[in-house]
DNA sequence: TATGAATGAGACTTCATTCAT
DNA sequence: CATGAATGAAGTCTCATTCAT
């Protein structure tokens, strides 16, 4: 799946790299505290260091820099699940391995997530379309440790179960964010997942170092 | 919990009742379609039927619109499921029967559920809290129902994960309605309840009628 | 000059004029607090102990309002004069309880004197005009007490300087009322009389009951 | 007493002054024939030649605006006053100076005063003890040149007397552009500071070139 | 006569976007 | 490339006035 180019006046690949760098970040502060639709582009343009005018340079519409932040929250997912999934011997030890880092990623990056899920409604058709795709993209990582371990015996589950396994945890992962406001006072991180592992009849050994 | 009163310049109680319920029922159908930053109050007003003069004798900002809903909502989800919990003759039939009927209530409103989730940021601290407070309430009816199963020893659960197997219930019944997009077209509505029935353990037989 | 008739949908003349007391009541304190543009019809109607549709029995336009609260104060203020300048053995005399009596007056009313003032540039044209002629009768009242000790060689004016001297006396009477927030402070109105009385050269000795 | 700053979007400071200056005679124009309440901001923007948004971008609120216009009007008559009161070789001759220089800048001002003094109440609290400080401002001018005349035994006042005696000038003045639907008809304005002379027992030779 | 719900013009204000410098 | 002043459509909310009951 092909990255969305988001149009630009500007030349200078690095420079665009750089402003949208800026862009995203002073976005995702803003929309964290206020939501999309309170955040102004003035706002966002002088967190972001520079003036308005030079904003529109590096987007074409407001909602773009919803795009861009959506697509950068992804990015930043999509890479640090890769590596995880990338560890462990057996298909078990990277499932278990897996969930743990992704409850993990949410924990460090629940203010992105929130704005994220929250603002989804914001964009347009194709954007949105795109930005689903990214979620199922997700989703399937977890499909396939699944599906390995059900390969090697571990578990029994049919096609139909992985999946709704599969976006079970995904869903429990996000609840620690969305139901921060009753979660967080009774259980630390580690003790959620814990309790959620359990849930998800997750048994194997927790690794060593974790 | 008592419940906030929206403001008024109208005395009639029962006129009160009926535009109050139209303001409801046009503001769903467009919060669903736009959003409710993206919602004018002209549109509101339009779609119940009257002017925007007549909209503000019944609420006084256009966040009271969002409130009413809000409420609106809880208290169908409430009502319903309380009849629920008074079915079945043993403490696991009873969880049972309720867990089934919330997530079939959720299929029923999914809309509903949508647009009250996702706009939760645009009330204010206060309505906001009240809110949390309503979610809260719905979480405690399957605390209280798994806590009778414990008590029966039917289940074998400490306190902290009683409450946190609540929450779970509540979260995959959601998410029924937020991932539709990507469940629907897997499952029908029967389909997921069996599945998500046996991820959460409840192995209890079906009451023979559902 | 004729009193200019606020046009009426009721018939009993009695009921007219209660309803009216009532309404230029309501408004003279609700224009005490907010001013004319701030106080809404509504208020007044509640406030008065009626509803918005008896108001509109009553009256025209909200600005019929203005005008029965300006005419009732000058009838207040004219009547109240009148009795004043009939008291005094001398024409001196007489001129000089006038002005106490004036200075008192506006003492007592301040806060009418303040609400007719500052809104009088919210009355039409026409009766604006009415008003005015009204302000100018009460000037006249001084003209001629002030004539009167003319011819009395009490005092040597010229008809000019009359007209400037009854205007005189209006407006630093006025002053109490309108430069309170400077000079209440400072003096009482006793010392503000006696001073005022000094500066008009009205040496004449005060009445022995005052 | 420092100046209060009505917050703005724009940096140039020089624009600003000129937009301000635009403002403020649009305003000011449109608060005399239709006084502040009737006068719409869209009116102000059209009249002073730029556009709503544009107008926006140099006030917060409608009521700035009559904050911008008072202020620039004391500023006027402060500097002018000022002026006047440095001219004259005796106390006395410099009192007469700037009571004849005041009457005048009152003749010159009247719409602007009228303006100013029929929309106080329209201020806000902070607003109006600002622009009261400003009059008391004005009226300790004439105070001092006062006292300066009871120094030189060239009048017999005690403070109290004095206060009252600045505060009389300053009415008198106004009087002149209050009431000039009945005075202007009556007098020059030549003719008025003459007879207001008298009445002020300002005695003094009138300076060579008035 | 009295009521008060309904109306809608119109007020203030915001803010995404443009474009001349 | 960068700037930021200018724009005006559009949104929320108010309130004088009417009219059916």
């Amino acid at each position: 799946m092909e990255r969305r180019a988001v149009p630009t006046f500007v030349k200078d690949e690095k420079l665009i790299e750089k402003r949208r760098r800026q862009i995203i970040k002073s976005a995702v502060s803003l929309f964290k505290e206020k939501g999309f639709h309170r955040t102004t582009t003035r706002e966002i343009a002088q967190r972001a260091g520079f003036s308005i005018g030079t904003l529109y340079e590096y987007i074409r519409k407001k909602e773009d820099i919803l795009y861009l932040v959506c697509d950068a929250i992804y990015e930043q997912f999509s890479s640090r699940m890769e590596e995880a999934t990338r560890q462990g011997a057996s298909s078990a030890e990277r499932l278990h391995r897996s969930i743990r880092a992704y409850f993990k990623l949410i924990d460090e990056m629940q203010d992105e997530m929130l704005v994220m899920y929250q603002e989804l409604k914001s964009l347009n058709k194709d954007t949105l379309q795109y930005v689903l795709e990214k979620e199922l993209l997700l989703t399937s990582i977890f499909e396939e440790l699944i599906a390995d371990c059900v390969n090697d015996s571990i578990a029994q589950l049919t096609k139909s179960e992985i999946k709704a396994f599969a976006h079970n945890i995904l869903v429990l992962g996000q609840m620690w964010a969305f139901r921060r406001w009753a979660l967080h006072s009774m259980y630390t991180i580690e003790e959620y997942i814990d309790l959620q592992m359990k849930f998800l009849k997750v048994h194997a050994k927790k690794p060593s170092k974790a």
